[in-house]
DNA sequence: TAAAAATACTCCATAGGTATTTTAT
DNA sequence: ATAAAATACCTATGGAGTATTTTTA
């Protein structure tokens, strides 16, 4: 069944007339009777009662009518939709947990002033999740952590950023010049269990002969920044050039960086995702 | 847009192959392709993401797919309906007021006896109602008053119904054998509204110079009776077989009757609305 | 008799098919 | 290299047109 069958069947209950019906919709009488009968038979039952003075909707016909405005009317809101949707597309971005909104709210509101029209959905995960939500569909573009084997095709490099011991500034650590792993021991630590790198610590710790003791854990990355502001322990993070009452101390014996990218699928068509990468990448990202 | 565009885009968002898809629609891949191609088109913006193996839905096109979700879902619930109506057709009769429900109810048992998949709607009305609910296809049938010029191609008669002067058991006039006119006069009397006849009663009173009192008035046949019975009045009325406390008497120089039949729109296809007709005109009706 | 719907026919757009090529992994 | 979608081309269905007939009030 095609959708202005059952428009030109609403037109002519409306009008009562085949004739008249034929004339509003720009089409001849002939065949709106034989695309009418044609509709009738689909159904395989009448809906309009022939007369010499135009036609009446049969009971089956009062049927069809109530029902089939809701239909064309859906049917005008799936259009009125896409329409919004080509005027304001959503560039839906994944966003890495351990990534702060800081960075990134720059990046987001200088978008906004170039494309207005474009709304952006922003979507936090973890890694895998980011990659299973791009592979699914979900997101149109990921800013997460890239590794080596990393295609060009699907991503692009924005920044290094080093990781390296975070204390409150009241910690005595605060004032050196530099730690060295060993110093770690028997330090209360926070882990930052969303890390990218943390599977890998334990052991680093273990090979550096060493047991720092692990007071909180969290998946997120400000209250990790909270609790070391408050004085609850230390972490190695990424280095965030916005916090205060937190002092990153140099590593002599560990060097970290991570690699913070774009993610995106192959073949993506949707131009907002071009416009995305080229912004992200003339972004002055500060880190 | 026809549906069958809308079913094939859905299984191919489902399945996330046009291959698999072709398959389980049961037509070819290229016709698939070139049939969404077509949609894309007529949409204005692209639905799907075509990958190397198998194909996601835009963003564009997980907006279409909620939406034409609801489309199909509509498409599928009209079908029912107008399954269900040709399985259980609706009959509507039209009723006049003055015609109680007693006698209907009769008709009504055995008809439905006899066509138990047939559903009886019941709509009341007055003369003109009735008539023009004929013609704006509100309802099926009617049993209403028929009138000299009547055709038989759209009304039957079914029974001739006296009329004559109904009283109260207690009231003087139940004991005589007849009355004329004149004796109506300053008697009280409950005019009902709702009569065929009743626009012409103030002439027949204004000749026989006569004026019964009217203390009540109603356009509700059931109310006219019980006032009656309540001793409230009398009334001119058509002979009901079962009323009790009410005495009927003959009236020497008045010979009123009313002609009850079905009426019915030429042309009228409705096969039950031929089942009611025929099961109406073989009723025994007890008048 | 006149107004309106149905029918008969013609034309062409397009859904669907098969064979093949292009594309992306 | 292979799986999957796109393209090219063909056929047939059916939507829409004009001319005409049938129907009914």
């Amino acid at each position: 069944m095609d959708l202005y069958q059952i428009r030109y069947f609403l037109t002519i209950a409306e009008l009562g007339s085949f004739t008249k019906a034929a004339d509003q919709l720009f089409i001849s009488q002939p065949s709106l009777s034989v695309g009418i009968k044609k509709l009738e038979q689909e159904l395989g039952i009448s809906l309009f009662e022939r007369r010499g003075r135009g036609v009446l909707l049969t009971p089956a016909g009062q049927v069809f009518q109530e029902k089939a405005q809701g239909i064309v009317a859906q049917y005008q809101a799936v259009r009125q939709d896409l329409e919004q949707f080509k005027e304001h597309p959503t560039l839906r971005v994944g966003t890495l947990h351990s990534i702060r909104g800081y960075n990134l709210a720059q990046l987001i509101g200088a978008f906004h002033a170039e494309y207005p029209n474009v709304t952006i959905e922003l979507h936090n995960g973890y890694l895998q999740e980011l990659q299973d939500w791009l592979d699914q569909g979900k997101v149109d573009v990921s800013m997460t952590w890239l590794q080596e084997q990393d295609d060009s095709n699907t991503s692009q490099l924005l920044f290094h950023q080093p990781l390296t011991l975070a204390v409150p500034e009241s910690h005595t650590f605060a004032r050196l010049r530099s730690v060295k792993l060993t110093d770690l021991d028997g330090q209360p630590y926070i882990a930052r269990l969303n890390c990218e790198f943390w599977r890998s610590y334990p052991k680093l710790f273990e090979s550096a002969g060493i047991e720092p003791q692990i007071v909180y854990s969290s998946t997120n990355e400000e209250w990790v920044i909270s609790l070391i502001r408050a004085g609850m322990g230390m972490s190695i993070m990424p280095i965030w050039t916005d916090l205060e009452c937190i002092t990153y101390v140099p590593m002599l014996d560990l060097s970290l960086s991570r690699a913070i990218g774009l993610k995106w699928r192959s073949q993506q068509a949707f131009e907002a995702v071009a416009w995305f990468r080229e912004f992200a990448m003339a972004h002055d990202w500060q880190v």
